[in-house]
DNA sequence: CTATGTGAATTTATTCACAGCA
DNA sequence: TGCTGTGAATAAATTCACATAG
């Protein structure tokens, strides 16, 4: 294996691979050949092989992978090795749907803070957590919360994200429509689950 | 302008492009130019402009432009300019979210069904439509239901997708956390909501 | 003088084809 | 023989640079 710049496509491929291999994990198998999880997940074989080979040999030749293994070595690259807190911030439908989602935690993620500004949801115990009035936010930084959601309205969305940045937050989670603005050195991805639906119709033959 | 196959990654860009100038049409804006569309938007002014390229001359030189004018192009192309009516599948946490979510309307959708399992749910009302048993899902057919949203837990999700393609559908947009195997014609877009998360500790410089 | 539209250059990603290992 | 790992070939997407139109 030589030097390699890991293309962004992979990386974004990676998780779709963890999610595949825990599932294979849950059903009891051991070990699965590029082919058969080409077939389980949708991508090509020598997609995914390609895509291993940025980071080493993990498959032996006639045999396959072995599943646990390769689960760990992805949860490295991805850093997902250790637990990490997330914060949520709205706790309306959307938020609650986060909340109760058991996916997080698959990945190593403890959502361990919830904030909102509605009054009446504040001081409510959801799951485990207490929700928070946003005006905590700034504690974030103290209880070393570097990953958020924000699922608020759109029009508190960026707002939410400055109060995040002053905060110290390294990542977002953004479900509201919007694009947001912060610093080069945060990194936002977002997540509008409405926009998907809308170029299905453009796929689809008979209008 | 010339014959030009459409990239995919265009296709992509196409909705976020409609979301942004209908949030800058609602700020009571009438022209734009791409500059300024990158700016609002996260996405490069030449990039937006290629885009547009494919499709025909919608700008004026030395002007910009006209977002009402676009808005229409856009929803012509993806093919949103007619109201087209969607199905929900299973009224958890996640599919409440979706029906009260406002961004599916903005894109021309009427969520126009919801179904559900659960006998507790069936009959409830929910915004103006009353959930029904998933066992009607072959009546989509006759109601001329064309898109389907799947919510449900991950172990019934390739189940229901079986039986939406019976009931011939010919898009759905899953949120279950797996990868649905679905005929050639049928084209599937799925949304994993922590999925997302999990390639941001990757990306995060310091650990 | 400003901002579009688009060929051409460049970069990035996918696919192929096969050497080599278990 | 079966399956991995990877250079090389191909395809796709992005970026540039600029002619051209208002």
């Amino acid at each position: 294996m030589r030097y390699h710049r890991i293309p962004d496509e992979t990386v974004r491929r990676l998780p779709l691979y963890l999610r595949g291999l825990l599932l294979l994990l849950e059903q009891g198998q051991h070990n699965i050949s590029s082919r058969d999880m080409a077939d389980f997940m949708g991508v090509n074989a020598w997609q995914i092989r390609k895509d291993f080979s940025y980071f080493g040999e993990f498959g032996k030749p006639g045999v396959g992978y072995k599943i646990d293994r390769l689960t760990k070595e992805i949860k490295k690259i991805l850093k997902l090795h250790i637990v990490r807190k997330a914060a949520l911030v709205g706790v309306g439908n959307l938020g609650s749907a986060v909340l109760a989602y058991p996916g997080f935690r698959a990945y190593g993620f403890d959502i361990a803070a919830a904030f909102e500004v509605n009054p009446r949801k504040i001081g409510r115990k959801v799951g485990n957590i207490v929700v928070e009035d946003v005006s905590n936010l700034q504690t974030l930084k103290k209880r070393k919360i570097r990953l958020a959601i924000i699922a608020v309205p759109r029009d508190a969305a960026q707002c939410i994200a400055d109060v995040l940045v002053k905060a110290d937050v390294k990542g977002i989670l953004n479900f509201s429509p919007c694009y947001i603005v912060v610093p080069k050195r945060v990194k936002v991805i977002t997540i509008d689950i409405a926009i998907d639906l809308a170029r299905l119709p453009y796929y689809i033959s008979a209008c």
